[in-house]
DNA sequence: GGCGGCGCTTGAACCGTATCAATGCTACGG
DNA sequence: CCGTAGCATTGATACGGTTCAAGCGCCGCC
């Protein structure tokens, strides 16, 4: 494997002179320039990472910590990502913590000893997350949240106001004249979870008549299960609504429902959030709230680079982003 | 940030001492080792992983170049790899290339520079598949190609026999009584589709009348366009049945039809393949081919660790995987 | 008592690169 | 003709580990 001596002795420069032809092309002269150019051609040489990263002290690539990447919603922050770390020859990895956190505290770990130009991560619960992250960050290594199910970060955080999308749902619902509503999702200790709901507990008031259907989880499979609870009640008390905490669970929702003969959105209608690509090609199309994905992703990866660049002072920053709504089929007039 | 040098001085030892410490314990007296251990909590010591690499000459991640994260079938593969590394502590990394050429040779590339344990990567196309794996095969980087869209793999291969799969769609249409059937993929030099139309078209023969659906993607959006060409035919000439290159596609057949009017599986059966869990979860469950992604995965990247063990020689293998139906409502008897 | 062997530790060499002060060279102005 | 400025190149050093031959102390054996 041909190292930069190799190409140096080929060339017939010293290995300064080389080095400078790799990274500094414009302080050597033509002629020099262009036998390096050569010497490295032919001998198919390429850098080695691990020694340049050595030497600089710090890589050139991003990792990101995805929570779950069965749910499409990360894909889309991950392009973001991707977009924003193009711009500037940054290289983005990614790593899955699947919702387990003693896999997360081993990805962190991993990552102390990696250094990476920064860390961009949805930390798997807020207990914890202190630890988790202490290390990074004590090590210098910027760390960003997104979309975390914390309320109060340690660094940089972006993510979206869900209270504001509950309400977005509840008011919605109340527009299409439903007052018997019921909210699917859980666990509550989650934030997320719990901002929807309050949201959308705020805006009912005393009106509205709310049903919480509590989900170990928020996926299909647990969303059949609502609909399974939901299809199963009478007529008169069963909700003319549910909101779902996410796109999966409304997924779920839906299919249950229509199996057993109940017609969405005539008998009840369903809301969904994330606006994942599936929910718009669901059977009945699903409406739901959406969030900035793509762009929740690409202000994450700014504040890290930002971070990374600013060696001296930076001012921690939390951008909250708006979501909004997408009227579908399934909240349609009955 | 302390390095071994420090944590060697506060021990009272050599940096050989601790540097046995970290990785062979065994070989350093209980005492002293005691000794390290307290001072690496003490300082809070991390080793610097490009250092060890540097001098290791080689990385303990492997990588994993994803044709397309946004088709859950590949999430799903990746668990498998992800299972597979984590039994022997081996780390592993994603990176997408989005089927785009340019972009997976620029990863490759960098890939080229840091040197992972081996690369696991589904190509974006067969041409110029060689140029771009060549640089990490010549510099002695293990690459395992699993699902390929080239029929001849330069090293380990795993895939899924497509063709059999195209063969089972057919068999089962047949039995269901179906003799007009259209098959809705594309783009043909992409070996899947050509595989799976393959099989299909076999099984056929002369009895069943086969419709071909050009796409120029597989895709939701793309799968509409195919459900709009369909239910635009006059009755009489319509296929009865559409068998999808994938699920994505074979949701967009479902939505649309559904939307226009048409029944499934009475009036048009659909079959797709991969078998996502979104397939189950549809509106119409789906039936499908499916690919055992996990085992795929897994067994990628035991053949990649594989590979990676054995210095000397290694015999290239290409492991190939049966697909099997599942069958669901979406082609159950009229 | 001397010697061999054993268990543990040491110190130095090395991995491949980036950086920077020092050097050599040229040309130019005084 | 000398001093100097400017440019191109060099060579040494550091980055933080791993590894291995060599050293050291101690014990048991002849």
């Amino acid at each position: 494997m041909p190292s930069i001596k190799d190409v140096a002795r080929l060339a017939g420069v010293s290995v300064g002179t080389v080095s400078n032809v790799l990274n500094r092309p414009e302080m050597v002269a033509r002629e020099t320039r262009m036998r390096v150019e050569a010497a490295v051609a032919q001998l198919g040489y390429v850098r080695n990472g691990s020694a340049r990263q050595l030497r600089a002290g710090r890589s050139t690539t991003i990792a990101v910590v995805a929570l779950d990447l069965t749910n499409p919603f990360f894909i889309d922050v991950l392009n973001g990502v991707e977009t924003a770390a193009q711009d500037v020859d940054v290289n983005v990895m990614v790593v899955n913590s699947s919702k387990d956190a003693a896999r997360e505290a081993r990805l962190l770990r991993m990552f102390e000893e990696e250094r990476p130009l920064g860390v961009l991560i949805t930390p798997v619960n807020a207990s914890g997350q202190r630890e988790r992250l202490g290390g990074l960050i004590s090590r210098g290594i910027p760390v960003v949240t997104f979309d975390s199910s914390s309320r109060h970060s340690y660094g940089c955080a972006v993510s979206v106001d869900d209270v504001l999308g509950g309400r977005l749902a509840g008011r919605h619902l109340l527009d299409r004249g439903h007052r018997r509503i019921a909210f699917a999702g859980g666990p509550f200790p989650v934030r997320q979870v719990e901002d929807r709901h309050h949201g959308l507990a705020g805006v009912l008031g005393p009106d509205g008549e709310l049903t919480v259907i509590p989900l170990p989880d928020l996926t299909v499979a647990t969303g059949r299960q609502a609909g399974k609870e939901l299809a199963g009640l009478a007529r008169e008390e069963r909700p003319t609504a549910v909101f779902c905490a996410n796109d999966l669970v409304a997924m779920g929702v839906l299919q249950e429902l229509t199996q057993r003969g109940l017609r969405v959105p005539a008998d009840v209608a369903i809301l969904g959030y994330d606006d994942i690509d599936f929910a718009a090609a669901a059977a009945v199309p699903l409406s739901s709230i959406r969030q900035p994905r793509e762009q929740l992703g690409r202000t994450a990866a700014l504040m890290l680079l930002e971070e990374a660049n600013s060696p001296g002072g930076h001012e921690h920053r939390h951008v909250v982003f708006q979501p909004d709504l997408v009227e579908r089929v399934s909240t349609a007039h009955p």
